[in-house]
RNA sequence: GCUUCCUUAGCUCAGCCGGUUAGAGCAUCUGACUGUUAAUCAGAGGGUCCCUGGUUCGAGCCCAGGAGGGAGCGCCA
């Protein structure tokens, strides 16, 4: 081929190429270069896989001097013959014919590589450079990890006769109970139109009413699964809670399946298949980066991995849970008593320290629960299901849904849900109700849990939280 | 929003009881070195000690307020 034909080849596939002693074409960002001015070593890496490639540049064709724009952080081509290494620390490396620098980095590039002290730039300072932490090895193998679960997720939902509806971001309803919303308007902030009572006139808005990014696609799942049988929604969610913590964003990706005709057993059994196979898809296909954060991070994320993926999820009632903790000799900050929500410190307990395994809980009383999920047979619980993670709390919540139109109708009174902005959603009651069930799982809870990262703000490129919008 | 801790060189961090010219490792730069593996060796440059005010003969260190960040809690996915 001649040579200004020449494509590039990802390293990725050069590093695990049998195919030696051929001309090929990199183009990649400079990790390190080392050498003396007899033979020069550049470490490459271009985001294809966590591993980097070693380039020779020896003295006869590249005086040191010549290299002194490869730099760390510098973009560069090499063209050369791809050969067995004779150096111990890799297979292959590449003898250069040819560099063309394609972008230079000076020495204020703030990815200087560390030194042979292990300390490098540290979780916190990466975030505020949050435009080049994709170029270090931690965020390319989370984001990597991040890929990969997401393309498991499509294919898991394809694979078992799942549709992928496309529900709105922007919501016209603010009674899906879900949490604080973000306005969506493009009325002036400093004069917007008034009405004669001097309140905001929204009917002068672009949509002619009040808008709002959504927070949650479960609704209009539901319809969509009143028709297609198996339906997920996967797409960006918006809560403006002021939370601040290592396990909540203000933007975040959520995955929300919805099946007609399944109960809350049948939910259960999807969650816990979905997210074993999940875990398994990434274990098979992200080997390298997962040990990368093991090593780094994490001793145990390898094993706890597999440990999720062979063993089955505890499952009790919210009632059992409560009569464990009652019992428990541990002290807790806050009690338990039948009736009020578990706290963080009492999932805890129930998956870290007694069953030591990812545990579900169901049957919440209504009370703590959303106006949707059906009503159990004594009246007092609801078919709630929450999926609890070791280190992450609750990664799932869900529910078997109400499809009695009138017991909906009366939960919703209960609960000061307005019925005439939800009519749409209740004609799904009144039309060929059915029973169903569905969850949402948290993208990044998922991300976290499978990365052994332990601040959600490093599992997302640009992490949307409070007081925080850069980038 | 609450509790608590932190902020010193580009990065990661020391800095004693409040006392002379604020230190280390790495990075960067310069030089040496014939295949390195986060190369090695030698040397050099690099500071608004987060900001504002106060106490003191004297503040990186003590006090007050502010800003930014971490961890935990609440809200949840």
């Amino acid at each position: 081929m001649p040579a200004d034909q020449l494509r590039r080849t990802r390293i990725q596939d050069l590093l695990k190429s049998t195919d030696l002693n051929r001309e090929v074409l990199v183009k990649a960002w400079v990790r390190t270069r080392r050498g003396n001015k007899y033979v020069q070593f550049i470490a490459l890496n271009d985001g294809s896989c966590l591993a980097t490639l070693q380039v020779v540049a020896a003295a006869e064709g590249f005086p040191e001097e010549s290299l002194k724009e490869i730099t760390t952080g510098s973009c560069i081509a090499v063209r050369g013959q791809l050969v067995a290494s004779q150096g111990k620390g890799q297979a292959v490396e590449i003898q250069a014919t040819e560099i063309t620098v394609l972008g230079t980095a000076d020495e204020t590039y703030p990815l200087q590589k560390k030194g042979n002290d292990q300390k490098g730039i540290s979780l916190e300072h990466l975030r505020e450079i949050a435009h080049l932490r994709p170029r270090t090895n931690t965020f390319g193998a989370v984001l990597r990890i991040r890929h990969a679960l997401a393309f498991a997720i499509h294919q898991y939902f394809n694979d078992h006769g799942f549709y992928y509806v496309h529900t709105p971001i922007i919501t016209g309803s603010d009674a899906e109970g879900a949490g604080q919303m973000f306005r969506v308007t493009t009325l002036p902030p400093e004069h917007p139109p008034r009405t004669a009572d001097g309140a905001v006139d929204y009917a002068e808005d672009f949509f002619g009413k009040q808008t709002n990014l959504t927070v949650s696609g479960q609704l209009e799942g539901e319809l969509a699964a009143m028709a297609l049988g198996s339906v997920y929604t996967f797409g960006p969610t918006f809560r403006a809670e002021n939370s601040n913590t290592a396990r909540h964003l203000a933007e975040f990706w959520m995955i929300e399946p919805e099946v007609a005709f399944n109960d809350l057993t049948d939910n259960m059994d999807l969650a816990e298949d979905f997210l074993q196979s999940l875990v398994r898809y990434a274990l098979a296909h992200c080997a390298e980066d997962l040990q990368f954060l093991n090593d780094t991070y994490d001793k145990e994320l390898l094993e706890r991995l597999n440990f999720v993926t062979t063993n089955e999820f505890q499952r009790l009632t919210y009632t059992e849970a409560v009569e464990i903790l009652k019992s428990a000799k541990k002290k807790f900050e806050f009690p338990v008593d039948w009736g009020t929500d578990l706290q963080s410190e009492h999932e805890r307990y129930l998956v870290e320290k007694h069953f030591k395994k990812p545990v579900i809980l169901t049957n919440y009383p209504k009370e703590i629960k959303a106006f949707y999920m059906k009503l159990d047979d004594d009246g007092r619980t609801v078919r709630a299901m929450d999926v609890l993670f070791p280190g992450i709390g609750e990664i799932i919540g869900g529910s078997q849904r109400e499809e009695d139109l009138v017991k909906l109708q009366t939960r919703m009174a209960e609960m000061h849900v307005p019925e005439d902005e939800l009519w749409w959603y209740l004609d799904t009651r009144r039309f060929g109700t059915a029973p169903h069930a569905g969850f949402g799982l948290g993208f990044e809870r998922l991300v976290l849990f499978v990365t052994g990262m332990t601040n959600i703000r490093d599992v997302i490129p640009f992490p949307r939280f409070p007081k925080n919008a850069e980038f």
